[in-house]
DNA sequence: CGAGGTGTTGATTCCCTTCAATTACCGTGG
DNA sequence: CCACGGTAATTGAAGGGAATCAACACCTCG
């Protein structure tokens, strides 16, 4: 477990950043918004949630007093922040502390862009995990390992059917079975086990939001 | 989706920082082990992985050209890390990073805090989507609660079960059936739909790993 | 060639979802 | 204060998707 439960009797720091309230289930920002700051939970519970195309809904995370969210790894947000209840929160420009990377003595800016990409991967695996049957999860990690791939169209699989289950929370069998539907339906060809040619990447894509 | 397809072209900036190589299968960091870098994959792929007392096992991401990772929130690795095939890594000693936080012009260090504790509780929620029954789920979900609680063993739920099913990746049935199979096996008591006691705090954590 | 790890395929089981109905809760207004 | 309406929560029955159990094919390497 990680919490690591912090001291988090009353006030957290309020420091230099702008204090705003919200009431129970209000927005505190939008999936697709620019993502301008980093936030702290002063008092209330917050969660972070995307939905699916379908209807479908995920909670990524639950905020509680003294955690800050609100970390991303491109320019928008890739998920929406809703109140639980009536909480309040600190807003920081998000800005600041990125710049502030890479001056003598600071951060190496590499060293922060990983720690968000890692943040929003993660987050990623989180979703697909939480939401996605056993084709989704497959058609994800087909397009993951395309996009990492220098061909996208042709991908390389160094892992073991295993490896590819343990990843998406599956059996080697269900794996297995799945690459073989995709196959059926026309959206991959098999060179090997280990060698596939992508058929129809967007479809692949369209298969997940 | 994440990535943002980085250039991965040839070599990222080596940097200072020692090399070193491993080979398939080989292990990189052990779970539990001295958190005493971070570490970007040269070439090759690698495996995040944690095992549970029963066998299972979940591997939290593949890392792959131009990642970088071993960021925890904690003085010791929260998941072991393994070449997935022939791999060449650089290892930078995060300490110096992390200190250069709080100095003039760095990135404050309760910004990096929470980014990490960011990192290693969305690695636990995979976790748990990925390898956890339900039951499994509602317990470490209670346990999660009751360490963000001021009485340890009494746990007010701000949240809807329709809340909870989407951050367990679960429906609010089975959050209801579970709940009341909990209370069936005396390990829970009801005050009121959102407020609970927890009777029996060791086996709630007991049964997961 | 034989052995073992790796991958595929089939049959069955089971856990969770889905669909459906009922009950509890809570704020509002008569 | 209590009836009312709507949301939230619980409970039941049936169905489905992935796990499990089991057998077989494939590939690599000594």
């Amino acid at each position: 477990m990680q919490p690591a439960p912090q001291p988090r009797s009353g006030a957290a720091p309020p420091a230099i950043g702008a204090v705003r309230s919200f009431a129970a289930n209000q927005t505190i920002y939008f999936e697709g918004e620019l993502a301008a700051n980093f936030v702290l939970v002063l008092d209330g519970l917050v969660r972070s949630c995307s939905t699916f195309s379908d209807g479908r809904r995920f909670i990524g995370a639950f905020f509680a007093v003294g955690d800050m969210f609100g970390f991303e790894p491109l320019a928008t947000y890739q998920a929406s922040a809703e109140a639980v209840c009536q909480t309040s929160l600190v807003f920081y420009p998000a800005r600041d502390p990125i710049e502030a990377c890479g001056t003598p003595g600071g951060l190496p800016k590499q060293v922060l862009e990983s720690m968000m990409l890692c943040i929003g991967r993660s987050r990623d695996h989180a979703r697909l995990l939480g939401r996605f049957s056993a084709i989704e999860r497959l058609s994800a990690f087909l397009v993951e390992c395309s996009e990492r791939s220098k061909a996208r169209d042709f991908v390389t699989l160094e892992m073991t059917r295993q490896d590819i289950a343990d990843y998406l929370g599956l059996t080697v069998e269900t794996v297995s079975r799945g690459l073989a539907q995709l196959k059926r339906d026309g959206m991959v060809q098999f060179v090997s086990a280990r060698q596939l040619k992508l058929l129809d990447l967007p479809t692949l894509r369209a298969i997940n939001l």
